[in-house]
DNA sequence: CTGAAAGCGCTTACAG
DNA sequence: CTGAAAGCGCTTACAG
């Protein structure tokens, strides 16, 4: 079936009608209503987006703006595709379309993004991989785009929604919890890139530190990148250090696998010779062995939010939404693991 | 800038002109087409998408179809994002722009695409995730939607494109490289549905025995799922068996870390007590201890050839990848690793 | 409740 | 080399 003008001269009635039986406009005859959804069904027509999009000036689909390390690196493992998966439920409800574009390798974001939304391919955007300064907030907020941020930045204004990890609160609680389990010298990996995640990470771990009295020691931020290459070089660093920390914080729990190695290589044992915390909960982490200490989250429920932050800035569904929250700092929950021991059993591990 | 129509007004000339200008067509005259591309530049006028579409019939844009499991299982972790910049880099030469279709879990896979296809968002679609019995393949046959495969199908026609990694033949060397290694009860794990990859793994391992004179023994078959979870439960199988295999090859490497776990706590070693060959190298892979010996390939090689065996099925472009091949096993190259060691290094592992 | 008509923004034969 | 006009498929005031 070609299209409306085809499925209204075989129904013998006009293609306006047509047009409003399918869309579920109220004044329509109910036996003419039935008789157009069926020859739609019975002949498989569909209306081409094309022509709706041009029509009505909005597409009904909303575009999920990822980069290429947001894919590759650990982050990718499960936790995109369920945010990607609560926030399609989200969007669902009200038919909107969800399409990932995905910055390819050496593409500017920032270019990319201009790109998409001057082409109007998608009617809003969500946006991740936030850095501290972010040209593509001002960009979003000029062009008029509704949009929602999965991660902060300091180029949000008050305008703005995001929903974000508590990436503070959780270097700080690992902190505490350490130094409870006895630990005086406590490190911390974090990316040494402009992600806002760093900076985060190693604000609530100065906190940590204040709170349970010990000293902030540059020497012991040890800048990686947050995967398993990362990993296995701060745990080189580690060993070769004449004074080594008993803990590490982890930003990304992708990096414990070479940490793990590098360790196993020179006959040292994680967890026992080195308690371990890492940021989030994964597959990985809980069959590595001893089993991660992390921090869980429910992505799914991530993605709704996203979702329903970005339905209150759609002028079609906002007061809906009205209730929504504007930002969310996400809470996590510590997951007890076997990489982090409390002193008692620390020589008894294995 | 809103539109064509604006930006013409503004050069004070007609909007069929300022098209042709921009679209680089010849016959436009040099400083007219400058004048208009430097307007359209300092204006920041992009042309509307869904205008483009609706007159032009094509949309410039490929979708690719992505499961929710292609996602999440361990065959995320890197392989897809560097597919899909191949992918990416072969378009782009034509200015396609890709875009990715999550099909959300829960929704079925056939219903999913025949909504994208019908709506006519994309010009051609990229498939993955294929089955033994797949019905996209006449579907979109029939739609007339010009697709490629990444991966294989009883349901493909001897029209139809794809690339598939050599499942069968790295099963089948892999059996033999641990026969050589004095390795007689070799074991195999392969997921229980319906995905292609399955049937093809067991095919080569079965190729493998008979090449090297050993039966074939339907209990040294693990149906496991293929993520961590799965390598978990079938370790405890093996650990619980009176007779256990000296070997085993896993069909997704992700597997092998919780493989390495359940041998962990049980005192046993991987490498020493059980050798294994993983499907396909990885950085968990890599940073593992011992060190996984698996398969590897180029991902971004893979993309490209997807992209230009698409290519070669669209109309505008047949011509120039006629050269192109129809199908493709794509061949994978063993990495030695640690944890199939030969047998006179099997007893002084670590 | 339905039909006839306009028009969304673009590209492209066609005429000159 | 350029302009005027048609039309891609749809939705939606408007008239009846």
């Amino acid at each position: 079936m070609k299209g409306i003008r085809q499925l209204a001269e075989h129904l013998q009635i006009s293609t306006g009608t047509v047009s409003r039986a399918l869309n579920g406009k109220a004044d329509v005859n109910a036996e003419t209503r039935r008789r157009v959804l069926e020859a739609a069904e019975t002949l498989g027509y569909v209306p081409n987006q094309a022509g709706r999009s041009l029509r009505q000036g909005r597409s009904r689909t909303i575009g999920l703006m990822l980069s290429h390390d947001s894919m590759v690196g650990g982050a990718s493992d499960t936790f995109f595709p369920l945010v990607i998966n609560g926030l399609q439920e989200a969007l669902s409800v009200h038919s909107l379309d969800l399409i990932l574009l995905l910055c390819q390798r050496g593409e500017a974001p920032d270019d990319f993004l201009r790109r998409m939304v001057a082409q109007r391919i998608v009617d809003a955007m969500v946006i991740s991989s936030t850095r501290l300064d972010d040209p593509r907030f001002p960009f979003l907020n000029k062009a008029g785009m509704p949009f929602v941020s999965l991660g902060r930045s300091h180029s949000a204004t008050a305008d703005n929604r995001w929903v974000d990890l508590d990436f503070e609160g959780i270097a700080e609680r690992a902190v505490e919890r350490l130094y409870q389990h006895g630990h005086r010298k406590i490190a911390v990996a974090a990316p040494d890139t402009d992600v806002q995640l760093a900076e985060l990470f190693l604000d609530g771990y100065r906190r940590g530190l204040a709170h349970c009295g010990l000293d902030y020691d540059p020497d012991l931020v040890f800048r990686a990148e947050a995967h398993e290459q990362g990993g296995y070089a701060v745990g080189q660093r580690i060993i070769g250090l004449r004074n080594r920390p008993t803990a590490i914080l982890l930003n990304a729990e992708m990096m414990s696998v070479g940490l793990y190695r590098s360790f196993g290589e020179a006959g040292l044992q994680p967890g026992r010779d080195l308690a371990i915390i890492a940021e989030r909960e994964s597959p990985v982490g809980r069959f590595l062995l001893p089993r991660l200490t992390c921090f869980r989250l429910d992505p799914i429920a991530v993605g709704q939010m996203l979702g329903k932050m970005l339905l209150s800035q759609l002028p079609a569904f906002a007061d809906l939404y009205s209730d929504v929250p504007t930002t969310k700092i996400w809470p996590m929950e510590l997951v007890e693991g076997e990489s982090d021991p409390p002193p008692e059993k620390q020589s008894g591990l294995l």
